[in-house]
DNA sequence: CGTTTCTTCGTGAGTTAGTCACAGTTGGTC
DNA sequence: GACCAACTGTGACTAACTCACGAAGAAACG
């Protein structure tokens, strides 16, 4: 009888499941395009929503009240929002922001059909809570970073990671100190060094990684 | 026909569930006292066991690679380790390690029952995802007292929320820099600044809260 | 009781990070 | 071209962390 809709390929963990209380409510859902820029759910709001991401990204993110702001995470294609679920199992408010990097396409689950399926239906309560645990996780390690610190060495972690394949990163210094969690000074600093050692070349929200190979060393045996 | 082990009744939100899988596993479940100290799980672990805390605190820290530690959050009586939900739902190993600071009578429930539950009975799974859900907020609290660089503030406070009621706080300053993530020498150099201004009266393992509403005022805007 | 050992606590010197204030640069817009 | 906003550079200061060492108290042991 009924069919999965198209979106659910994106989800191979919920491609399979038969379940007709699943069937019903993703063929139900709601498709959503969001703009880069788009806040998709601020601190303090009621979550009235399950939010599968299928295309673009976004970035959740806590602002503290002495105005600095971390970005806790990402949302890529092909996943979903720890904070939010914890929010829909948990009660309460949210506790973070989230605003889309890209133009992002989404599909939205009402929060009355996301507890109807994650009761009856135990494929997505398994994929649901997977997710969830994972997250917790990298919360941790975020904790770690933050403790440890040697901005330099994330500096340069983030840079690896994040640079493209021909190594070039584009991103203002504010970025990346939001990114790192720290001050914007401080990053323009480390840069400044990493450019007097040849490590990189800076241009306006541009850095080019010149010696990867200095680079991976400094990060070395922090993973 | 079966009947619930009286240890259920410190858990209101489970004392009323009728579910015969529950009260099955909930009457099958060990319990076990474990004297203070004891290590309950350690990073790297794997999960055997869900946890329910019936009597005395388990503390729950995350080791880091420099050596530092950092207490993540207590388990009181009455309550259950969020990271070890994490881990039975989400797979993998202990992120961190846990320590009973005092003696502690607990129940295990091993992790094939706790899935067995998870999935049949919903009143059960909803206690283990609002207590779980509860946790994300406070690791991101937790993280915004370490990036708000007020190592006094936070201390002020901590003495003050872990001071009995005649004021006094029994720890050691290695303790206590355990306690806020950061080291010994930072908390004895605010501790003596705090003796100096009259606040408090040190002793070895011992301070004395003399002048509370000081305390207070410089805790101030940090709720 | 005296000696040894362990933990706690005090402190100074040097490094790194964060804050504040301000100035120069670049890019886009009208 | 003038203007505005965002980006970047820098100096001076403060807070926190690290390292190194020493003194004082508690516990263990003979």
């Amino acid at each position: 009888m009924g069919e999965l809709p198209a979106w659910v390929d994106a989800f191979p963990e919920l491609r399979d499941i038969e379940d007709p209380v699943w069937v019903d409510v993703a063929n139900y859902a709601t498709e959503a395009v969001l703009p880069p820029g788009s806040e998709v759910f601020h601190e303090g709001d009621v979550c009235r929503n399950y939010i599968f991401v299928l295309e673009g990204a976004t970035r959740v993110y806590k602002a503290f009240e002495s105005g600095r702001e971390m970005v806790l995470y990402r949302v890529q294609a092909g996943e979903t929002c720890s904070i939010t679920t914890s929010v829909l199992l948990a009660g309460g408010l949210y506790p973070a922001n989230a605003v889309t990097e890209t133009e992002c396409r989404a599909v939205l689950i009402p929060a009355n059909d996301f507890h109807k399926v994650f009761d009856t239906c135990k494929g997505f309560r398994d994929y649901v809570c997977t997710v969830f645990g994972g997250r917790i996780r990298d919360l941790i390690m975020l904790l770690e970073a933050v403790t440890m610190r040697n901005v330099n060495v994330r500096l340069a972690r983030w840079l690896l990671d994040n640079g493209s394949s021909a190594g070039l990163v584009e991103a203002s210094h504010r970025e990346l100190a939001f990114e790192l969690g720290t001050a914007r000074e401080v990053i323009s600093r480390h840069l400044r060094e990493f450019q007097k050692n040849g490590w990189v070349a800076l241009s306006r929200k541009n850095i080019e990684l010149l010696d990867i190979k200095a680079l991976l060393e400094l990060v070395g045996g922090y993973r």
